[in-house]
DNA sequence: CGCTACGTTGACGTCCCTCAATTTCGGTGG
DNA sequence: CCACCGAAATTGAGGGACGTCAACGTAGCG
């Protein structure tokens, strides 16, 4: 198993590493940690799905983003005394690996090259967010709602005869919080693609049928 | 001059480090580096204020954030091989110095303090897009809006006696693309609040009268 | 003093949010 | 295996927030 935050260091070191860790398993729906916890530990996730989300005091939320296997999250518990900006929950039976703050500071002293993919992790994250950003404020629903069933394609698509599978149980919900919009008008946009042999949109599922018409959605200008 | 990237270091340590920076001086308008460019430099802002704006296919941008001095910009450089995420420009006569990726390296290398610091602003940094990407998605112009105007006032504002100046020369334009809105609208909603003595709203200035009115539009309900 | 960029305001249209009523799906237990 | 239940999804109707276009006002600068 390739795990991002060990990228380029040798077998080695990484088994150390790795038996320093300690484990926590969660069932669906349990919580790793919630968003202003203070921020203890740093996870990496070994098996399972996690969501990240951020709520705002009106209650409404967001989804960041679903994370799978060899991804690693609470990444802000490696700076000095801070707290979670969102909250990660099992979508699934998960389980996790993970170092405490402190114990993580000292394997950096060990192993600069850590900090370095860390860092690296942070920046795509960093890039990931400020295009979404851009998106909502600059396209329309349908653009902003294809734009994330390719995302999700692009990293958790699975072929499948049909087409590609989005390898994530992600209700109409879920997808509307990741594109910025409602139950309703996602589930309204998903019916009118499936019509069109776009996607085929099931319970909890999506399959793309036809990437390129969704790229041309995307491109497709606004007015 | 404190410089939040250098933090915790000492004197003795910060000196050969700023010596061993080169130096770059732009005028209003021109670009430190474009969204797209290979990163090879690292920034810190020591005079002037420069704009961090990302652009789409499309042409439309959105403004991420105005940075002034002593802040860092162009961090992604850190990481290997990688590319600029925004554009960034000269809002008016600027000067900044920076390392590139190699020297960066060899910095970090003797003085790893410097790679926390980093990711600690990394941190800071997608906690507050995060933040803004939720707010984008579930409030109301007028909300962002006012959460714009609070931001801007919490880490560039200025007492002035008629109240809290914020300390950059920011368009309508300017605060649309910041609060994920059009000119027409951020103009007319400032019109309004300026009728309402919440601000004084004046050309490329925003001066905020009544804070507590502002924090009332952002808690209020979006229904 | 006129040019240019910025700002304001009105009218209009539309995207999409909201609310409500139904239907479909999947799992569970009788 | 079927009946039943709850969660997910669909669909329609209606309205409001806000984007778009156009015209005009205004401040700063050479």
């Amino acid at each position: 198993m390739k795990i991002p935050l060990f990228h380029d260091l040798c077998q080695d070191d990484v088994l150390p590493l790795i038996e320093s860790a300690h484990e926590k398993q969660l069932l669906a729906g349990e919580i790793f940690y919630f968003q202003g916890d203070t921020a203890e530990s740093m996870y990496v996730l070994i098996k399972g799905r996690v969501k990240l989300s951020q709520i705002g005091q009106d209650g409404k939320q967001a989804l960041i983003e679903v994370i799978k296997p060899t991804r690693l999250f609470g990444l802000v518990a490696m700076t000095s005394a801070s707290t979670y900006p969102v909250t990660a929950q099992a979508a699934m039976e998960s389980n996790a690996i993970y170092w405490t703050r402190i114990e993580m500071m000292s394997l950096v002293m060990r192993e600069p090259k850590l900090a370095m993919n860390a860092m690296r992790i942070m920046a795509d994250q960093l890039q990931e967010i400020q295009d979404r950003f851009r998106q909502v404020t600059t396209l329309r629903v349908e653009q902003r709602l294809a734009n994330t069933l390719m995302r999700l394609a692009a990293n958790s698509g699975k072929r499948v005869k049909e087409g590609i599978l989005i390898d994530h149980i992600l209700s109409r919900q879920d997808l509307a919080e990741m594109s910025g919009t409602t139950l309703y008008t996602a589930s309204r946009t998903l019916s009118q693609w499936h019509g069109q042999q776009l996607v085929i949109a099931g319970r909890e599922k999506v399959i793309i049928r036809n990437p390129h018409g969704l790229a041309r959605i995307i491109e497709q200008f606004p007015g």
